[in-house]
DNA sequence: CCAGACGTTGTT
DNA sequence: GTCTGG
DNA sequence: CCAGACGTTGTT
DNA sequence: GTCTGG
């Protein structure tokens, strides 16, 4: 679950919503877009805005303002200046902001800091995919898929590789909502499904950050990257799912606890955060054409049944006959539907870029898709046109008419014992015991991302 | 000592 | 990075 | 999370 | 079925 979600929101809405729940934000990325306005070629780490919001792609998060190394002192010293001449006080740091101390454990909220000062809070565009700071090469897209999510047992375990992030570097993932598949028919057919607050506002998931630098990269090139909490589904979602991200409420003591960088250890207190959401849930079906990765509508959040979709739809057909006179009404029809979603939603307007055929909202996004037929099955979705190049979200670098990489698997991974060429593959060993929790199962997987390092002894 | 895992979901 | 298994 | 591919030879 | 891409 919460594999999929919107964020479609720009980062000064995002802002100006935060601020008026109570939760102020001392630092923000300069815009959206480092392409030209109403492009859909976000520069390179940029928060990209999508009703059908992807693992790898770039989103936004909300934290304190610690330096890289995470909340607390600076550890493990020796690490930081292995080679190179440890030149005095490299500090690499992130955003200046930190140095909390030890000091205060016991600040209630964690509004304060131990010297006194208010503890500074920003936003950043981070990759979803969280690749722990220890990581020697970007991990393939399969390694990173595992890391969208993290069980909130897992961090109720000592050790393991949530370790530093769970005690330095938590965050909150933000969203208009996230999309859950229900399953019917043994899985035949697996109908989408939006959740949302009832009451309209962001939905803050517990997340934990990290940031890492590949080796042999420059130290400009920093990946930040983040994961979302899940726990058990709370009531509402248990018809749907039996997990769910962890939502905190916004501007709650709760949320300022979990981002309090006067708790630098992990402890029973902020576990206990981590419980199914106690607020009321909107849950209802949406189009299928979510499910397809690349589309991008903002009919996404709107219920299938609703008076918009149909309105939708009826235009649709309206547009279909009206298609004999030559008008252009399809896209007249388009637009009305948009605009009856803002009046219910008070999202972004939608409206139609007729001469290049890009769909964009009145905050100059252009989506990822537009210009094709509308399809009456589906209502509302519209689809085709390829996204337009450069942005390092998602995996690849791509190339020519990409074929899959024989070689290049080989060139960027390290070999290791018998990869099997027929396709074997080692797998997980099957879990069998009676408790809920995942047993960890062990697995002979393959893992060739580990930067080495020296022990002493 | 070194090598290798470290993760999630879902489905069987 | 830390921990486990050999 | 879901959708969609799942191939080769030869050349750079 | 398994893996990749987004």
């Amino acid at each position: 679950m919460c594999g999929r979600y919107a964020i479609a929101l720009r980062l000064a809405q995002v802002r100006q919503l935060l601020e008026d729940d109570d939760m102020p934000v001392d630092e923000a990325p300069d815009e959206n877009d480092g392409g030209e306005a109403g492009g859909n070629n976000y520069a390179p780490g940029a928060p990209r805005q999508s009703y059908n919001f992807a693992p790898g792609y770039h989103g936004i998060v909300y934290r304190a303002d610690v330096p890289d190394w995470g909340a607390g002192p600076r550890r493990n010293r020796a690490a930081a200046h292995d080679r190179g001449g440890a030149a005095p006080g490299d500090d690499d740091e992130g955003g200046d902001g930190g140095d909390q101390h030890s000091g205060g454990a016991e600040e209630g909220s964690g509004r304060r800091r131990p010297d006194g000062g208010r503890t500074r809070y920003k936003l950043q565009s981070m990759k979803w995919g969280l690749v722990p700071f220890w990581t020697k090469r970007g991990p393939d897209y399969g390694s990173v898929l595992k890391t969208i999510n993290c069980r909130d047992d897992s961090l109720a375990q000592a050790g393991g590789m949530w370790a530093s992030m769970k005690a330095r570097k938590r965050c909150v993932v933000v969203a208009q909502g996230f999309y859950e598949w229900l399953k019917k028919d043994g899985g035949r057919e697996k109908i989408p499904h939006f959740v949302k607050r009832k009451d309209g506002k962001l939905m803050c998931f517990a997340g934990l950050w990290d940031v890492v630098q590949y080796e042999g990269e420059d130290e400009s090139r920093k990946n930040y990257t983040y994961t979302i909490i899940t726990t058990e589904s709370n009531k509402q979602l248990s018809f749907l799912h039996d997990r769910m991200p962890v939502v905190l409420e916004n501007g709650s003591d709760a949320l300022r606890t979990w981002l309090d960088p006067g708790r630098h250890e992990w402890s029973a207190e902020l576990q206990a955060l981590l419980r199914p959401f106690e607020g009321e849930l909107d849950v209802y079906p949406v189009s299928k054409e979510v499910g397809k990765v690349g589309n991008n509508s903002p009919s996404f959040i709107i219920p299938l049944d609703s008076k918009e979709n149909k309105n939708n739809i009826a235009n649709f057909f309206a547009a279909a006959a009206a298609k004999k006179d030559g008008g252009s009404a399809k896209k007249e029809g388009q637009s009305s539907f948009f605009a009856a979603k803002k009046r219910e939603e008070e999202q972004p307007e939608i409206r139609i870029k007729n001469d290049e055929g890009f769909v964009e909202d009145d905050s100059g996004v252009r989506l990822e898709d537009g210009g094709k037929e509308l399809n009456a099955g589906q209502g509302e979705t519209i689809t085709g046109v390829k996204r337009q190049a450069a942005d390092d979200d998602g995996a690849a670098e791509r190339g020519p008419p990409k074929k899959r990489a024989h070689s290049t698997k080989v060139s960027t991974t390290k070999s290791h014992t018998s990869p099997a060429k027929g396709g074997g593959r080692p797998k997980i060993s099957a879990t069998s015991n009676g408790t809920k929790n995942p047993a960890k199962p062990k697995q002979a997987g393959t893992q060739k991302i580990t930067k080495f390092f020296a022990n002493s002894s």
